[in-house]
DNA sequence: TTATATAGGATAAAAAAAATCTTATTTATC
DNA sequence: GATAAATAAGATTTTTTTTATCCTATATAA
């Protein structure tokens, strides 16, 4: 009952690109190198994030990604959402006919408060938001930190 | 992101017994044909279920599990956990070495609040509370609502 | 034209989930 | 005590999902 490797690589893949400068392009190897994210597997998922409009895939040298939306339009909700597909919590609710007769079902009722809880904290948190506070991408990179030059020495290992 | 079949399985097979007189054995031919369990399976959650001390096995002819816990004092929560392990949301919360620097990141704070909701949301589900509601048990064979000759026809073909 | 980068499909490896099988043990009843 | 009924407990299997990785193709900067 836990967020697949594939959707926590999302999250950290868009995190990542909504604190450096929006509009630049970014090459996976640096994403993937500063966010601990596997090379090939993030391929697959930058795929997904494009196909969905929230990123642009830029082919060729000196290619990578570039961020579509502006991360104060972007959730958390809505980047995991992409990769996991919608969110449901327990079976009956995305399936009903894996139970006798969930919509009379008090338990259903139950799971289904739950998940909407759930989608609505994680569509509450913004990226913006997100990298507002004290967070990962800043602690690593020394962005909004006013310290440039920690940015700069990233850039220069590209 | 989903409750496992195990864990469906354990809530269906404690609803059945709380919908039943608590202080009576039940066969598991019975939980399992009822509640539409597969037999060998349930034998494997119902032993963690009486480790935990929810129910207890009796072996032997007419055996079978009588739960030992009130209806009234038994969530959700509990159950589900007796199967899944404490709930996570994410590999962050569970195993903070899965990512650089769990607590300082905003996005691990979503998730504990999250997970924290969520939690909140099944401790609140009492099985007694709901059986008061109408539920799948109720449903399946007539019990509380007078009818006791569904509840007697369930008896005859055990 | 060449080097650099990613795309996209196929495939593989690993892990987790969902069951099932087998032998052993327990208990009611005759 | 013998027998039948019922579950225990561990091993094993099957299936599904997750987590990648590989390979050929394509795009782009210089």
């Amino acid at each position: 009952m836990r967020l697949t490797r594939a959707g926590e690589y999302a999250v950290r893949c868009i995190l990542y690109l909504s604190s450096r400068n929006s509009s630049q392009i970014i090459s996976r190897k640096e994403i993937s190198r500063e966010m601990d994210i596997p090379g090939p597997f993030l391929t697959k998922i930058a795929q997904q994030l494009s196909k969905a409009g929230i990123l642009e895939i830029v082919q060729g040298a000196k290619g990578g990604y570039r961020l579509l939306t502006s991360p104060e339009k972007l959730s958390l909700l809505e980047v995991i959402e992409v990769i996991e597909g919608e969110l449901f919590l327990n079976d009956c609710l995305l399936k009903p006919e894996s139970c006798l007769r969930s919509p009379g079902c008090a338990v259903h009722r139950v799971w289904e408060t739950a998940r909407d809880q759930l989608r609505q904290t994680l569509r509450q948190a913004t990226m913006d938001k997100l990298l507002e506070e004290e967070n990962c991408v800043r602690e690593l990179n020394g962005k909004h930190s006013g310290n440039e030059t920690a940015v700069s020495h990233i850039l220069e290992n590209d």
